[in-house]
DNA sequence: AGTACCACCTGACGGC
DNA sequence: TGCCGTCAGGTGGTAC
């Protein structure tokens, strides 16, 4: 379930989890998910060394080498980290799979295979490489509006589209626009004068709080949308019926009634 | 610039 | 039971 709250979870994941573990090999069962490098190449980064640290930039994770180099991991829309010791415990779509030497296995799960594996010696090279905006958790202000005013589009696509912030997907882009109580084809250009900044600091407040949630493994705020994406269920504000539109190709979720035209 | 559509890939679910 | 369409928390290419 991989946008930025999930990523966050990741992260918190493996920092507890595989870091200063000696690596001892590598498994590689889905080849055509490494991206701009071969196996070999990987194995070569990753032998005798260990992790010593993690970062997570938009929907990517970076996993940091002792030796200065940079494992990446990108989780498509079923990803997934799993660290396991005994073979029964591994996940059903292991693609990529790290031996440490006390026998454990960090394995990266991507069942529909959308994500990717890859590798760098320059993190901030990558990022731009990707055509990465500033991380949505951590942009400033100033940036984000430089980056969302003068455009006529729709801001849930705005908010997706990760050259312009990375990190928000289909579902906490429906999360913002929710809380705002905005319709969900709502355009940047419909924002009043301070609706920009509003944008900005929802959008932070949400992903703060859902990534929180997700680590603790607590639920969500019961006024959230997220925990209600199934059409036809209750509004967790109104009680009326959320329902599904098609936007850029995704199926928004949102309340006619709370996020009704103004 | 913005949007629409298609493709990548696998699996679950509902209708006939 | 099989077949088919639809949908799924992502992204990239192409064409209007």
């Amino acid at each position: 379930m991989p946008e930025l709250p999930s990523l966050e979870s990741f992260r918190n994941y493996v920092n507890s989890t595989s870091l200063y573990k000696d690596l001892d090999s590598i498994d590689v069962s889905a080849p055509e998910m490494l991206e701009g490098v071969t196996e070999d190449r990987l194995a070569s980064v990753l032998g005798g060394t260990h992790f010593t640290d993690t970062f997570r930039h938009g929907k990517y994770l970076f996993l940091k080498t002792a030796r200065d180099g940079w494992l990446i991991l990108h989780f498509g829309m079923t990803g997934f980290p799993r660290y396991y010791e005994v073979e029964e415990s591994a996940p059903e779509h292991q693609r990529f799979i790290v031996n440490f030497d006390d026998g454990y296995h960090l394995a990266y799960d991507c069942q529909r295979k959308l994500g990717q594996v890859s590798v760098t010696d320059d993190r901030d090279v990558f990022i731009a490489d990707q055509d990465l905006g500033p991380d949505a958790l951590r942009v400033g202000w100033e940036a984000f509006k430089d980056t969302m005013t003068h455009t006529r589009g729709m801001i849930k696509t705005r908010l997706m589209d990760q050259s312009k912030v990375a990190g928000i997907g289909n579902v906490w882009s429906d999360e913002v626009l929710f809380q705002m109580k905005l319709p969900p084809r709502a355009k940047i250009g419909d924002l009043n004068g301070d609706g920009l900044r509003e944008l900005y600091d929802t959008m932070k407040q949400v992903l703060q709080t859902a990534a929180e949630c997700v680590i603790q493994s607590e639920n969500l705020p019961a006024e959230y949308l997220a925990g209600h994406r199934e059409p036809g269920s209750e509004c967790p504000v109104c009680g009326g019926e959320i329902k599904r539109i098609e936007i850029g190709g995704r199926g928004a979720r949102y309340c006619p009634n709370c996020q009704a035209e103004a």
